[in-house]
DNA sequence: AAAAATCACAACCGCCAAATC
DNA sequence: AGATTTGGCGGTTGTGATTTT
């Protein structure tokens, strides 16, 4: 590497504001070919004019696969306000407790809801609530004892659920079987990858291996309600989300096509027009 | 109906720590 | 060992949408 701090990017040089689709669509299927291994160098690889914090950003807090999205239900309101007492404002923490959510999403509905919230309760009281606000200075023994439990099991990284979606995704029994874009984390077993093999990844294409982690896939099968064949191939299920998002984002297929392309390709490794498609949209 | 106020959230900024040279 | 690079994090801001006046 060279000498002297270069600027994260010229800030000249580089579009702001709100992705277009088009954007999306060049940072996903750049992702999806060669994973990101080098978020500064991503954006001109990509052909993006971004910052590649920028490209970082969007792809964990929109793009990537498995973020949830939506109001957020009862419990992991419940659960953020449990944490943030434990944590305080360390958003990653918390997201990785809450699989599907990124740290970006749970800073905003603390700073917007949650913290009016408690703040006109604990006006009102505090005492006998399950959950203390902040003002009351304590936890109930079921929420310390519930976090220990968190802490210490194995799918806790002390990173943030962004860095390790696939884990915390899959052993979530919630996440299972919703769309094709809260299979399993591809790209979890991607980046497991990466860190064993890093090929040139600007050069060729990467053949994305399935990575097997022995205790992750003991927890899959403990949970019983998983089935195995949907994630034998990494392949297919990266095609089946470049297809709901081309849907998404308002490419030329139709829904019909699409539910024939995911019964009828599902084992079948990318479709090649698929990708012609994305990338002629993208430019 | 229009203007003002408020809300919601996507995106940016700057700092820090770990990794790398 | 120290300088530099990079990814990640938390705080903050900008702006469009919604509600209130």
């Amino acid at each position: 590497m060279g000498k002297g701090r270069a600027p994260c990017c010229d800030k000249d040089k580089v579009k702001r504001g709100p992705w277009s689709p088009q954007e999306d669509l060049k940072l996903i299927t750049f992702i999806q070919k060669y994973g990101h291994e080098n978020w500064r160098a991503l954006p001109k690889h990509a052909g993006l004019l971004r910052c590649g914090k920028s490209c970082r950003l969007r792809w964990i807090n929109y793009l990537r696969p498995n973020v949830k999205r939506g109001n957020f239900s009862k419990e992991e309101e419940e659960t953020i306000i449990r944490l943030h007492e434990t944590f305080g404002n360390k958003w990653s923490k918390i997201a990785s407790h809450l699989p599907g959510r990124t740290d970006n999403e749970i800073k905003n509905v603390w700073n917007t809801h949650l913290k009016k919230r408690l703040a006109s309760k604990a006006s009102s009281s505090c005492s006998s609530v399950t959950f203390v606000s902040s003002s009351c200075g304590e936890i109930s023994i079921e929420a310390f004892e519930e976090l220990k439990a968190l802490s210490s099991s194995s799918i806790s990284s002390s990173n943030s659920n962004v860095t390790d979606t696939s884990r915390v995704d899959a052993l979530n029994p919630e996440n299972h079987g919703r769309s094709p874009f809260d299979v399993i984390g591809v790209y979890g077993a991607n980046n497991a990858s990466e860190e064993v093999n890093k090929p040139d990844i600007y050069d060729t294409a990467v053949d994305i291996p399935l990575e097997l982690d022995l205790d992750f896939w003991n927890k899959l099968d403990s949970l019983g309600s998983f089935q195995p064949d949907e994630i034998q191939s990494n392949q297919a299920e990266n095609n089946k989300w470049l297809q709901y998002l081309g849907i998404e984002l308002g490419l030329e297929v139709t829904r019909d096509e699409n539910q024939n392309n995911l019964s009828n390709n599902a084992a079948e490794p990318l479709v090649p027009e698929m990708y012609d498609m994305l990338l002629e949209y993208a430019h």
